[in-house]
RNA sequence: CGGGGUAUAGCUCAGUCUGGUAGAGCGUUGCGUUUGGGACGCAAAAGUCGGGGGUUCGAAUCCCUCUACCCCGACCA
């Protein structure tokens, strides 16, 4: 390419709310540029960066025998209303009419679409297991757009879905995508983890994720230093301790902690440690309020929380009025001591083991010191209910677990029947019977990818693309291409084109642009390899070349260059 | 959904409190000087001040209203 004859549209400053470093760099590269809230055009440049990904993504699919279709972006509501997911699915479903106000929805995810074509075409056990996947634009009307196309509304996603008749058939095609998905981003030359994901209220047996680590991810993420685990914190159990309960030593005491409202001015107010005091969260339950207790220096996991029998879901704190008429105080003195016993007390496994605790003294204005479980009051249930912290053993007992964060752009997920149970897809098997199929899904953001690499490689000039990703490979930059000798002009011209002979893909730079312009372009927008021709390289006969990551040039003979770039 | 903010030249933003000639930087166009790390000079084009309504002799500025966009929050005791 020319870039004479392409539109590069850089720019020095992007509105003050683009705030992470990857909607701040497409933005200043030019890569996309805002439509609406939650909507980007991908300009030629962001583009080819963007095929880049889609390309490799499709040869892994295929590789790994998944079959490419193509379905509406436009769905019908009817579809929807058999899974019961018109509703459910809540405001993120951008609903539409037609003219004859017939109602369609822009579809956010293709379940109901690829059941419906699975159920019409697959009729027979020998067609199975089959593997279908697509690349196609998707729109989930998101609460709060942001960060570019890192979380849009409008976004380019890769889906497949499979179908078996049994667990271990779908068990098989799992793995096949985990391993394609690996090999997916492995090439891409992108820094990740697959981690175990909580498969949500789907159910279902698995689901893995692939975060692309970066400190500015919306994920957080456990990873063990001593094995493969990894899981999402949502997912990651904080392993069961093995040491027991120390007696009770101190006597209960009631003392005033007249402000004392959080764990951390507790803590110092009695100049004890947070991980002395317990912290014993009142939510609503399935009937009345539940207590949940963890210790002062952990964190509430709502995941784990919303799967208790006790509680109808994700766990919703209880309201001041309910906590007033449940204990008699206000939130800040809440403890586990004299609650009613209406009220279940589920202990969390690491705050089961504390002795002589500081905890809410359910009058307002004081707390118990000396407290003890059993001694001074009851348990109902010991469960893992809290996160896991830097420095936790690995729950598969090899190593220590680290948190990192991380963007999720891959999901692997086994669905189960759930879908093809809503909408009736059967097959017959080996005996004549109709048989329920058995699916596994599996998804990659590909316009968030290209988000994710940036947000985990850049510098202070721009971009770094991994060489899967760069809109080409090479810049070839022409010092002065206006009034240097007509030798420079052919020189670059022929080393444009021999680069471009070998298939390595090269953006000759003839714009004509001071030389600091053009540098600062080509590092802006990330390209791996630099050559610059001049009069001065060229009376020696030498080119000089410079990589994106190296911070001083070097002097190298055609031969060499091409050495590198092989 | 709740709270807050913003909307002025192609882009990034001043100007609004205290009403009185529409501003800057960057970019763009032309001419000239420059030419190895985002050059310099001169000249120029470019704005229904988000839309509508109101107050006023006079509104970017005050009031009402609509729209779009952005941020924060949705309760960790």
């Amino acid at each position: 390419m020319r870039l004479s004859q392409f539109h590069l549209a850089t720019v020095k400053e992007v509105p003050a709310d683009a705030e992470i470093a990857s909607h701040r760099l497409m933005l200043r590269a030019g890569m996309i540029r805002r439509l609406a809230s939650g909507l980007y055009t991908w300009s030629p440049l962001g583009l080819r960066v963007l095929r880049k990904v889609e390309r490799i993504v499709r040869e892994e699919m295929d590789r790994a025998g998944a079959i490419e279709l193509l379905m509406p972006s436009i769905q019908p509501k009817e579809l929807w209303e058999e899974t019961g997911r018109w509703e459910k699915f809540g405001g993120q479903l951008l609903k539409i009419k037609d003219r004859k106000q017939q109602e369609f929805c822009y579809g956010p995810t293709h379940e109901e679409v690829i059941t419906d074509f699975a159920r019409n075409e697959l009729k027979s056990y020998k067609q199975l297991p089959i593997n279908f996947y697509q690349i196609q634009t998707k729109f989930r009307d998101e609460i709060r757009p942001r960060f570019g196309v890192m979380r849009a509304r409008e976004f380019l996603m890769k889906d497949a879905y499979s179908f078996h008749l049994s667990q271990e058939s779908l068990a098989e095609t799992y793995a096949a995508m985990y391993q394609a998905y690996v090999r997916v981003f492995t090439r891409l030359g992108l820094t990740f983890r697959a981690v175990q994901a909580d498969s949500g209220a789907i159910g279902g047996h698995g689901s893995h994720e692939f975060q692309v680590l970066a400190d500015s991810g919306e994920d957080t993420i456990a990873f063990s230093d001593g094995s493969d685990y990894a899981a999402n914190l949502e997912k990651a159990e904080a392993r069961a301790p093995t040491a027991s309960r120390p007696a009770a030593t101190a006597p209960l005491q009631k003392v005033d902690t007249p402000t004392q409202k959080t764990i951390a001015s507790l803590a110092s107010f009695l100049g004890i440690s947070p991980r002395q005091c317990l912290k014993t969260l009142l939510v609503r339950g399935v009937n009345g309020v539940v207590a949940l207790c963890l210790r002062g220096d952990h964190e509430l996991n709502e995941v784990k929380a919303g799967k208790l029998a006790e509680l109808p879901g994700a766990p919703v704190l209880a309201s001041e009025e309910e906590i007033l008429a449940a204990c008699g105080t206000r939130p800040g003195f809440i403890g586990p001591l004299g609650l009613p016993d209406s009220i279940p007390v589920i202990v969390d496994r690491d705050a089961a083991l504390m002795a002589d605790f500081v905890c809410g003294g359910n009058t307002y204005g004081t707390h118990y010191t000396g407290a003890n479980w059993d001694r001074d009051t009851r348990i109902s249930r010991i469960t893992d209910l809290r996160n896991v912290v830097e420095g936790d053993a690995s729950p598969d007992g090899h190593g220590t677990l680290h948190i990192a964060r991380g963007i999720e752009v891959g999901h692997v997920f086994q669905l189960g029947q759930k879908y093809a149970e809503a909408l009736h897809a059967t097959v017959i098997d080996e005996s004549g019977k109709a048989q329920l199929m058995t699916m596994g899904c599996y998804g990659i953001g590909i316009s968030r990818i290209v988000a994710a690499a940036i947000e985990q490689r850049h510098d202070a000039a721009g971009i770094i693309w991994p060489e899967a990703m760069t809109p080409w490979r090479v810049a070839v930059c022409v010092i002065n291409p206006k009034n240097a000798s007509a030798a420079v002009n052919d020189a670059a011209e022929a080393l444009y084109q021999a680069l471009s002979q070998r298939g390595i893909e090269t953006v000759l730079d003839d714009r004509g642009l001071r030389p600091g312009n053009m540098f600062a372009d080509m590092e802006l927008i990330g390209i791996p390899h630099r050559v610059v021709v001049s009069e001065r390289g060229l009376a020696a006969g030498t080119l000089e070349y410079r990589g994106r990551e190296e911070s001083e040039s070097r002097t190298v003979s055609q031969d060499e260059l091409f050495a590198l770039l092989a």
